[in-house]
DNA sequence: GCGTAACGGGACCTAATCGGTCCTAATAGG
DNA sequence: CCTATTAGGACCGATTAGGTCCCGTTACGC
């Protein structure tokens, strides 16, 4: 039920990585990638787009990467789909774009789905960066936990 | 931010139309997709998933149709969801599907989308589909208010 | 300064799947 | 027995997710 992208669960796998440093660390698309399995291009994609969002801090040249914009506790799970993903709801209705449903003067449920998208938006926003990462630490752990479901 | 597939959202029109009959009422599924704008085949498919998942009841030759297979106020909209969509979650780890993902070993986040797709699911298991209908009555109110977001 | 390591912002492709159509049974009234 | 209806597929086109590549810009360091 409801699906997420690919794109925004890899997203989030960065970011993960990321708060997994101390704070102001900077990673380079490379590195990054390099942590999560994800192609570096592709990881590249979504660094750009989560530093447009202002969710990570970029600096070009020799020695840069990316970096937290804030602190892991202050970034939420919606934050990183949203930025992603663009602003859309569970269905297009509600979402600030006006006149994209044809049928919309015979809908039963017309108003009635932004409660919803706002109910889903907030046990997403609830989630905290810092809450996914692995409490007990490192990479190391990551290994020897292998047979759990992801 | 994460999306339902437009079939889910015909659905639940199709089911909110049929609760705002009486329940036990049969509509076939020609009257429902003429009253919903959905085009007939792709009602007709949805109807046909929707029976399968035991949310509505067929009774088929002549004078036939579905009707709800209990109260508007026992189906919620993640059981609707459920059934045309199945049970996948936001990510498609942690849905039963082992292995689904060859990064596993390496996930960072491996482990912690279950409490999320559950708060997901639990908002979506909160509203029911009772809750969507117009409050106001039939169809007629529908007509004028236009204008509102769908 | 100049070369190189990094990000920025596109265009572009292809594989999956969403959304929709259609056809042939099976079932049940009249 | 005829007709209205659902059951269950096969099938198809269009959209888009997911991924690749390229070229420009920025800035460190030799």
């Amino acid at each position: 039920m409801i699906r997420m992208t690919k794109l925004a669960d890899y997203g989030i796998v960065l970011l993960t990585h990321m708060a997994m440093e101390a704070p102001g660390t900077l990673h380079t698309a490379q590195d990054l990638a390099g942590k999560s399995r994800v192609p570096v291009p592709t990881a590249s994609k979504l660094l750009k787009s989560l530093a447009r969002a202002g969710l990570v801090v970029s600096h070009r040249g020799r020695n840069g990467g990316y970096g937290l914009a804030r602190d892991a506790e202050e970034i939420s799970v919606a934050d990183i789909i949203a930025a992603i993903e663009g602003p859309i709801g569970l269905t297009e209705c509600g979402t600030g774009t006006e006149g994209a449903c044809d049928m919309e003067p015979f809908c039963a449920a017309k108003g009635r789905w932004a409660p919803i998208n706002q109910a889903v938006e907030r046990a997403l926003r609830d989630v905290r960066l810092s809450a996914m990462r692995p409490q007990a630490g490192p990479l190391v752990r990551l290994q020897a936990e292998s047979g759990v479901v992801r």
